[in-house]
DNA sequence: CAGCATCCTGCGTGATACTG
DNA sequence: CAGTATCACGCAGGATGCTG
């Protein structure tokens, strides 16, 4: 179905954001990148923080995200070509305007939401 | 996975958000609800905009997605119960505090994603 | 008109094992 | 350490047909 992907982008920035931070861990992802660069191994860790636990993410899934993300634009990927490998994600420019996005997301969420977990008691939101 | 649902819902509000909105219509409904109350077939016909037209919402899609929205207390439904039915769908006070967020959300994506669908010039975002 | 019932399919996600 | 390769599964989401 819906073979001829030529499809007009859809014309909504919304339907193009949902494209873009689709997966469950994307949005998380460049939150926690916006505190600065962070490895593979960090952001695998990082993002345990609030899941109960039962289950770990798996390599094949958060590496399919970070590459989706990179392609987005949103981060960047930088292979440091040394043994042990050691390779570092940051925030493009673009990922940081993205930032207070996600800012907000976080704010309406925290109010009308009423989540119990404040893995941080709302950060810098300041819109550009 | 995930049975006991006894998770701290994760403690993350970007994760609740992201669980809320999941489906590719629930942010578009609200959205086109911002103007007003609108009719189920109002809705169908409205979010058929923008889609490249290969495909029609099915009734079994779109009447989950209204009735996640109900359950996550963002629209409200209101069944006039009469013949032939009319059914209209209204944001909540919840649902209007959250159009300011989709409002930045298509700010970015208007920016950063150069979307060709100005359905809409940017509309009025004023937060209540 | 506003749905619900049924079937079907692709993809996102998880688990496990292996490699440079 | 930072991934890739495979297998498997549940669910979102599309297509039809029917109903009050």
């Amino acid at each position: 179905m819906a073979k001829a992907k030529s499809a007009p982008t859809c014309g909504c920035p919304v339907t193009a954001f949902q494209k873009m931070i689709s997966g469950k861990y994307k949005l998380r992802i460049v939150w926690d990148l916006k505190e600065g660069p962070r490895r593979y191994g960090e952001i695998r860790t990082g993002l345990l923080r609030g899941l109960d636990g039962s289950s770990e993410i798996a390599p094949r899934v958060l590496s399919r995200e970070l590459k989706a993300l990179t392609e987005s634009g949103l981060i960047d990927r930088k292979d440091y070509g040394v043994v042990p490998p050691k390779v570092e994600y940051r925030l493009t420019r673009k990922g940081k305007s993205f930032v207070p996005v996600i800012a907000a997301i976080r704010n309406w969420g925290t109010r009308h939401l009423a989540q119990a977990g404040p893995d941080e008691p709302l950060a810098g939101m300041a819109a550009e």
